[in-house]
RNA sequence: GUGCCCGUAGCUCAAUGGCAGAGCGCCUGACUGUGGAUCUGGAGGUUGCGGGUUCGAGCCCCGUCGGGCACCCCA
């Protein structure tokens, strides 16, 4: 037990874990770039009046970490990405070439009460593309999820993506004769449907003022699995998934609405095929974000994946990858005073050659040695005693399959290249 | 922010209100130039923290911190 406690709701991340994280990192990096995606990064501390534009009220006042400073100010901790995205943006969108495409991994905040699959420091993967209303936009943000998911290896039979849209909620809500100022009350009632029971759900909503006929129309709604062939915006964004190959992924679903103020159109989430973990991604269409924070108009699309959700959805399918903290190629063993000078110079001379080298810093004995080798996974051991110095060799010995050999020392680097070679086609 | 459950060795967990333990891991040796298997021995604890009840508290009570579950919300 530490002497002053972690942070609440705060993780550590042990080698391992990182060596997970980066795992993740570096398949968030290979599909961004697959689709010409460019990285970006935003501040970490913003005005909280920046969220107060247009993200949900529940998230600025009870769930960001806010301070001022000491002029006053009032700082959030970002709770999200996607303002400063619009911030950015509209400082500078008159002289970007669009369509803009634009990608970032990294920490946020909020203040919740942690439980599973929620913490207070978490890290978010944002992709955005920009500068384009069109359904096939919304399209291919919606298959980079799905690219990333088949990466890391996550099948359709593991995770869905389920997308629905806001203009074709509020039509379907306005045929009901549900008044305007009442959607987002219905949206928090059908949001809520998973979670009550019938009776409960019925009497839920009588209480934000559905009569019966208004019920019975909303349920038939939400059990329309077609609606979206009589909605254009619909068609035609699964027609491009269709023919960007990620269909298995994705599927209409009238309960997705998406607790944002700012979205505008199209939006989706992706949840673990069973349903019961939260939303591993949400995102959608927001047109008018970046005109209400000031810029140009300049509408976009785009959502946000969180490590943690998607940590427990690989575990849970079995996916997660053995991992060790990114291991040395090389160990060299040391043996007595008198190599070591030696042993530090061929660990110098491989390091040049481009090679991870990692050598045992005391004289220690050998099983020691080995075995701690063995442990961090390094795949070969050079090893170069007092024998070895004497007769000008180096013994290689690859520890993955336990086999020795000999060979004059001038051979060392062209003979470890060879042994590691099947390892770099990884 | 509300309610409930939990907190014992590095990890996973035992211990009726009565001597704080096991497995795994770690260190050590069997094996003084070679890892994984097996066996030997060893270290490791203010039972999250603070108070209270009691002859006696890991266990009961109160508070607090941390974790989990359900609300709330979900960027």
């Amino acid at each position: 037990m530490s002497a002053i406690a972690p942070v609440k709701g705060t993780r550590d991340f042990y080698p391992n874990q990182k060596a997970f994280q980066r795992w993740m990192y570096d398949h968030i990096r290979a599909v961004s770039e697959k689709f010409g995606y460019q990285e970006y990064e935003g501040p970490f501390l913003e005005r909280l009046e920046l969220y107060a534009a247009k993200s949900g009220e529940e998230l600025v006042q009870e769930q960001s970490f806010v301070f001022p400073d000491r002029g006053g100010e009032m700082i959030a901790l970002r709770p999200e990405l996607t303002p400063s995205l619009a911030r950015m943006l509209a400082t500078r969108s008159k002289s970007m070439i669009r369509p803009i495409r634009w990608w970032s991994f990294g920490p946020f905040w909020r203040y919740e009460r942690p439980q599973k699959g929620r913490s207070r420091e978490f890290f978010q993967w944002n992709i955005d593309l920009l500068g384009v209303d069109s359904p096939q936009a919304d399209a291919e943000i919606v298959v980079v999820a799905a690219a990333f998911f088949k990466a890391i290896g996550l099948t359709a039979k593991d995770v869905r993506i389920k997308v629905n849209n806001r203009r074709l909620a509020d039509q379907q809500l306005d045929k009901l004769g549900v008044p305007p100022e009442r959607h987002q009350q219905v949206f928090r009632l059908i949001d809520r449907r998973s979670k009550l029971n019938a009776k409960e759900w019925n009497t839920y909503a009588e209480e934000i003022g559905l009569d019966q006929e208004q019920i019975v129309g909303l349920e038939d709604l939400l059990n329309n699995s077609v609606a979206w062939r009589e909605f254009d915006e619909l068609k035609d964004f699964f027609d491009a998934v269709e023919q960007m190959g990620a269909s298995e992924y994705v599927e209409y679903d009238p309960i997705v609405i998406r607790g944002l103020d700012y979205y505008t159109g199209n939006v989706f989430e992706a949840y673990d095929a069973v349903g019961e973990e939260r939303a591993i991604l949400g995102g959608g269409r927001y047109d008018d974000l970046v005109a209400d924070i000031g810029g140009e108009p300049l509408p976009g699309v785009g959502f946000a994946m969180g490590d943690v959700v998607t940590g427990i959805v690989l575990d849970k399918c079995g996916v997660r990858p053995d991992l060790r903290a990114n291991p040395a190629d090389v160990f060299i063993p040391t043996f007595d005073e008198s190599s070591r000078g030696e042993a530090l110079r061929l660990a110098a001379e491989l390091r040049v050659a481009g090679l991870k080298v990692e050598w045992f810093p005391e004289i220690a004995r050998l099983p020691k040695q080995f075995k701690y080798a063995d442990q961090q996974g390094i795949p070969l051991a050079v090893i170069l005693g007092p024998d070895e110095i004497e007769l000008d060799q180096v013994a290689i010995k690859d520890l993955r399959t336990g086999t020795q050999t000999t060979i004059p020392r001038s051979k060392v680097i062209e003979r470890v290249r060879e042994l590691l070679e099947p390892r770099n086609e990884l």
